[in-house]
DNA sequence: CGCGTTTGACCCGCGC
DNA sequence: GCGCGGGTCAAACGCG
């Protein structure tokens, strides 16, 4: 499965985070978005482009079909790598991108001390999103390599929270992932950071592109 | 052997 | 100060 810059225009619907760090919890301040999921499949040519193309990676076999709460307008190549490849959606992506730093700040900053005791560098905020997921597997294939590094039990829910860091070694992206108690087919997925990378997948998907259009310009 | 997962221990912030 | 809960570490383990 692999991502397309155009394909997967169109974004996953924010979730309040403030919702995200409760833990699902039924006392959130915050009411659940009003409107169904919508029924897009994740490995649809809508949001994934070139489903069979063959891959390295294990965790690239064709996932079912899952619906996504997304956005319009908003650019998930952009948001996931840092890269303003659909201009016209910047402002969105920008304002998303600081919503969820603000609310995220806070646990931005418990989560960086470790090993670090005595020399508190307030590290700056990072950009942190949420979506939600209608799937029967918990990890689904945004394109990047992750991996875990923890999982533990949540309070107020039956399902433990992964987590997983970005497997690139000049990037510290993480996410979490968790399946909702109140519906089990739901997974929430959480993404702290930015990618300073490009996706290994969409590269290895436009290399062979970008030369054949490299070798035919010279004629 | 390299890479990824598992899992218990540990650290830290927060509320009481 | 203490306990709780969330997040991370790192050794052990599994797999290709």
């Amino acid at each position: 499965m692999f991502l397309s810059p155009y394909s997967l225009r169109g974004a996953l619907r924010l979730i309040n985070l403030q919702t995200m760090d409760g833990q699902e919890s039924n006392q959130a301040p915050v009411p659940p978005p009003p409107q169904p999921l919508l029924s897009v499949p994740f490995n649809s040519p809508f949001l994934f482009a070139a489903p069979s193309l063959p891959s390295s990676s294990s965790s690239s076999s064709l996932h079912p079909p899952l619906e996504t709460q997304i956005l319009p307008d908003i650019d998930w190549v952009s948001l996931l790598s840092g890269q303003g490849v659909l201009g016209e959606n910047k402002p969105m992506i920008e304002s998303a991108v600081s919503l969820m730093a603000e609310n995220g700040a806070d646990q931005d900053e418990k989560g960086n001390k470790d090993k670090r005791k005595g020399s508190r560098i307030k590290k700056a905020s990072r950009p942190r999103f949420a979506f939600q997921t209608r799937s029967a597997d918990d990890i689904l294939d945004d394109g990047y390599r992750w991996r875990k590094y923890g999982q533990k039990a949540v309070k107020n829910s039956n399902y433990p929270r992964s987590y997983y860091r970005c497997t690139h070694h000049t990037c510290n992206v993480k996410k979490q992932v968790q399946r909702l108690s109140k519906d089990t087919s739901i997974v929430v997925t959480t993404y702290e950071g930015i990618h300073n990378h490009p996706c290994e997948k969409l590269m290895e998907t436009l290399t062979p592109l970008l030369k054949q259009m490299q070798f035919l310009s010279r004629f």
